[in-house]
DNA sequence: ACTAAATAGTTCGATATCAAACCAATGGAG
DNA sequence: CTCCATTGGTTTGATATCGAACTATTTAGT
């Protein structure tokens, strides 16, 4: 059955509203943690002390840019901010002129670990109305979403 | 099991996988969409506007920032912008000199459907690598998170 | 009635982010 | 070798958003 004059194809309806409702929880979480977080660390800030604590550090602004899906002059700010609080170093690439790489410092794992702490009491709550259950459900489908955005760009 | 020394909660760390994937995707939907839209419209206000199409207009300024999460200041900057290109028309409200009322303009509402029609291409290609039978499962799921991160505030 | 608290809307200063332009270095094609 | 396209990083200007302060109006408590 095509769709009615006017009337937006049901489909179309479905991922409009899935955008927006990702668009208002990350919106949301955002500014909750935002508030909460310590060494007045943005959550960009801390996803980036985060992400080399799981995933290892010395990795090239460039690709942290790709990783974080935002833009290098996005990631140069972010990137400078925390060297400025100290919590990484820039380091200079040895093979290639043009690169750098990002270390995480000592006080920058304490930072990461500090922020943990100071996000469990506001996900504390959450498991009640929102059982991990679900959570483990979807988030293999929005982590499927994501890499599908990623790659058709 | 007693979380490990150091080592985060099981449950902790799944909750912020999740909230870091609806970080991105929001990112990046965000980014995709602003793109593409007509009339140089942000994406607020293309949801402001697709808002008073599918749920009637003559809201308050201040129940349109509940609705969509923002603040008073940021939902009063975009009414602005939207009532400056004669999208939008706002009008005191009769019964409270303190509220305002927010009406759609026909140009708002046509413009809206530019819109619609702008984003269109956007997802057509979106259900191959991501069936519509996902999005449905998970839409209800994050609706469910949605009311849980508002009524906890 | 009067006063205090709550609510609606605006404004202000700060900041994170983007897009685009820019420079430097690399690397491949001929 | 020599260009030229590509890549890494920074800078700049614009803007959306936030939090907080402010004014005006309404509502509630006594």
């Amino acid at each position: 059955m095509p769709s009615e004059r006017g009337k937006i194809d049901e489909t179309t309806a479905l991922y409009f509203q899935l955008f927006n409702e990702i668009g208002i929880i990350a919106q949301l979480s955002g500014n909750r943690f935002q508030r909460v977080l310590p060494h007045d660390l943005t959550v960009a800030q801390f996803s980036l002390l985060n992400h080399m604590v799981r995933l290892g550090d010395g990795w090239t602004p460039a690709r942290l840019a790709v990783a974080f899906q935002v833009t290098k002059g996005t990631m140069t700010n972010t990137l400078q901010k925390l060297a400025a609080k100290g919590f990484i170093r820039i380091a200079p690439d040895a093979h290639d002129a043009r690169s750098k790489r990002v270390f995480l410092a000592a006080s920058g794992k304490a930072a990461r670990d500090a922020a943990i702490k100071a996000l469990m009491p506001e996900l504390a709550a959450l498991p009640e109305g929102f059982p991990p259950a679900l959570a483990a459900e979807i988030l293999p489908v929005l982590e499927r979403m994501r890499s599908w955005l990623d790659e058709h760009r």
